[in-house]
RNA sequence: CGCGGGGUAGAGCAGUUCGGUAGCUCGUCGGGCUCAUAACCCGGAGGUCAAGGGUUCAAAUCCCUUCCCCGCAACCA
């Protein structure tokens, strides 16, 4: 019997087109489930869509198509993008497929029946243009916080799931599973945060949009999203379908690989509908840091987003699956810039790996015709390289078995490194010159292309395509098992065959200039389009009543609880005020102290954020940064711009 | 005092568990080599370890205080 692995991704949302986020998650899960079939386990990986929800509804209805037809459109997107990354994985699941939709229903009527599902009223606050609800603290200043209008206080039937019920049996569980959660300091968050304080119960249907799995009893509801899209991890099984044999071979769970913003659902709300269900817990759930992007999150608000299409089409996929498993550190963020992606790429991919497997296949063509077989007289150096080439795999599992991944790279690397100062060290083109160091030489290459075959061997999980290549360029492309990588030493001998490099070497200037120009490209048109909607005509008389004056920044704090807001108390001619400004996302505190600005200086004071601010300063924004206005000659605080 | 993470060379990070010569990658400067993709190999420069105080023979590491940055707060991978 073979061991079994079972491991997923989360379900993407399709709303839009994913971006180079999601393919880390599962680029990575994809590198986890290749290796783990290289080491004899039979696997299941599963990545899917989790296509219901209230938003889904909405932008489908804005783009004039049925919520199915944008999603099958989105979709389609996000499989071509799977299968550009060459990610392998066994099983597909959408949350709109039929197995999922009537196995939802089930589990929802049986923990109904049970009494872990009652129905009840919910108290909220209503968004009519929005359509939502919300409660009383996740308002903004008592307003929508998605759209900052006025709400009502509004009481909606629907169904709860009894989280307190199994509230006590999680925290115990998760305190004597230290593995369950990863990395430990995300456990701490959920217990802190969420677990200790007490849980409420979670209301689990929706009667304000109907595009979601109905609840079969009563179809008024839907079922909240998370019920629905958690449950992919068991549906795409056969749960409590006719075929449960995936079901009963994969389940529990050995990894569901997630980003650090859901591990909250993951090991709250899912552990507690499992146990409900009586069903194991799955092993272990890693949050992943996220790829930070220059200048912040990713987000499409900013316009910065990512569009991972592109980058396989300019550098080539393992170029991309190898940064994405390289940069992003175990458990915290990495960070993504177009300058970084090109230096990793040129410095290890070009000039490390390529370039070793190109000077050696190109001297034993040299040197020997092609062929390097076992044995030659021993170098001084060989007791060292071997060891190292002896220890890698242990230590790359080591490693893979915690799921540090670019470790487990970088592992492989000082072999690549050592490679290289191999030949430094032995002079092959030195060899090659005297006919009486034939044998000296012929061992020298030999120990380079047996390197060059660990290391392909190795990143085969992670770099399938490259890992191919080089072994078709030793002429090995038979010798693959894992366990020929385990120990120096398994080929015999064999004929290489030298191919174009494998990872050209990109010229960073010219490269960085051409990305640049393409984002604005397409960053520009969208942007200017939705900016130049005019307002209508005023009169100089209606200009006359905005007071603009130049105002001088003498201090500046952050405003507690709030993420964007700035504090700043600022000098306009004799009088001193204070003003608040949503600008902390560009401007730090500290280097707002001694700026110009201009502000409107007779606007009604206000509170925000419960503080007070007389003014507005004038700032104009691109949906990426933001720039101050300011005269550009030295002004006195205090005149009047008009 | 909401919770969590962080501040170490120009950049990105490790080292902090358990105190004992401050390290890695990239960049930079110099040298070597010519098999190779201007690649590879060697060496150098570059640090008040956020700040202040304390404990100690000894602190990046332990304790206290302060400052700054980032994330989360129940639909962002």
């Amino acid at each position: 019997m073979s061991k079994k692995y079972y491991i997923t991704t989360p379900i993407y949302y399709p709303s839009d087109k994913l971006h180079i986020g999601h393919s880390y998650t599962t680029v990575a899960a994809d590198a986890l489930a290749r290796y783990k079939r290289q080491n004899g386990y039979d696997v299941m990986f599963l990545t899917g869509s989790d296509e219901h929800g209230q938003k889904i509804e909405r932008v489908a209805k804005e783009a004039g198509t049925t919520p199915k037809a944008y999603v099958d459109n989105i979709v389609d997107g996000i499989e071509k993008l799977w299968k550009l990354l060459n990610i392998s994985n066994d099983d597909f699941i959408r949350t709109t497929q039929e197995r999922h939709v009537k196995t939802v229903q089930k589990i929802f009527k049986q923990l109904y029946e049970q009494g872990d599902i009652y129905k009840s009223e919910y108290e909220g606050w209503y968004c009519t243009p929005c359509e939502s609800f919300w409660l009383e603290r996740q308002l903004k200043d008592g307003k929508c916080p998605d759209c900052g209008r006025e709400v009502e206080l509004t009481k909606e039937e629907s169904y709860f799931f009894k989280l307190s019920k199994y509230a006590d049996r999680l925290i115990q569980y998760i305190e004597e599973h230290d593995e369950f959660i990863q990395p430990a300091s995300r456990k701490n968050e959920m217990l802190n945060n969420f677990l200790l304080p007490g849980l409420e119960d979670l209301c689990v249907s929706r009667t304000s949009f109907k595009w979601g799995i109905p609840v079969d009893f009563d179809d008024k509801h839907v079922v909240y999203v998370w019920i629905d899209a958690l449950s992919n991890y068991i549906t795409a099984l056969g749960y409590l379908q006719e075929d449960d044999s995936k079901f009963k071979e994969f389940w529990p769970a050995d990894l569901h690989l997630v980003g650090k913003e859901i591990v909250r659902f993951h090991t709250i709300i899912w552990p507690i509908m499992l146990m409900a269900l009586k069903l194991p817990l799955p092993k272990q759930v890693f949050g992943h840091g996220w790829l930070i992007l220059e200048g912040g999150k990713m987000s499409k608000s900013k316009g910065n987003v990512v569009d991972p299409v592109k980058l396989v089409g300019r550098y080539g996929v393992d170029a991309i699956r190898y940064f994405l498993l390289r940069e992003v550190p175990f458990g915290s963020d990495g960070l993504f810039s177009n300058e970084s992606l090109l230096y990793r790429i040129n410095s290890d991919l070009a000039n490390d790996l390529g370039n070793l497997v190109s000077r050696t296949v190109a001297m034993v063509e040299k040197y020997q015709g092609g062929v390097v077989a076992k044995g030659g007289e021993r170098s001084e150096h060989d007791a060292e390289i071997e060891a190292v080439a002896n220890d890698l795999y242990k230590k790359v599992d080591m490693h893979m078995e915690e799921l540090r991944i670019p470790e487990a790279l970088e592992e492989i690397w000082v072999l690549v490194s050592k490679s290289n100062k191999y030949i430094d060290l032995t002079a092959p083109w030195i060899l090659g010159k005297d006919e009486s160091k034939k044998d000296e030489l012929s061992n020298v290459l030999y120990h380079l292309v047996e390197n060059i075959r660990i290391i392909a061997v190795l990143l085969a999980a992670f770099l399938p395509e490259t890992s191919a290549k080089i072994l078709e360029n030793i002429g090995v492309a038979d010798l693959t098992s894992i366990d020929s990588a385990k120990a120096f030493g398994s080929l015999e001998k064999t004929t290489v065959k030298k191919s174009d490099p494998l990872f050209p070497r990109i010229d960073v200037e010219k490269e960085l200039e051409s990305l640049a120009d393409e984002t604005a490209k397409t960053a520009d048109p969208e942007k200017n389009e939705k900016k130049t909607e005019s307002l209508p005509q005023i009169t100089y008389d209606d200009f006359a009543k905005c007071e603009f004056r130049l105002a001088k920044v003498l201090e500046c704090e952050a405003v507690p609880d709030s993420d964007k807001l700035l504090k700043l108390q600022i000098k306009i001619g004799d009088e001193t005020r204070q003003i608040v400004s949503g600008i902390r996302t560009w401007y730090s505190p500290k280097e707002m102290v001694g700026k110009t600005i201009v502000v409107v200086a007779n606007l009604k004071p206000a509170k925000i954020r419960g503080v007070e601010s007389n003014g507005m300063l004038l700032a104009v924004d691109n949906g990426k940064d933001l720039a101050l206005l300011a005269p550009d000659k030295d002004m006195a605080d205090g005149l009047q711009v008009k």
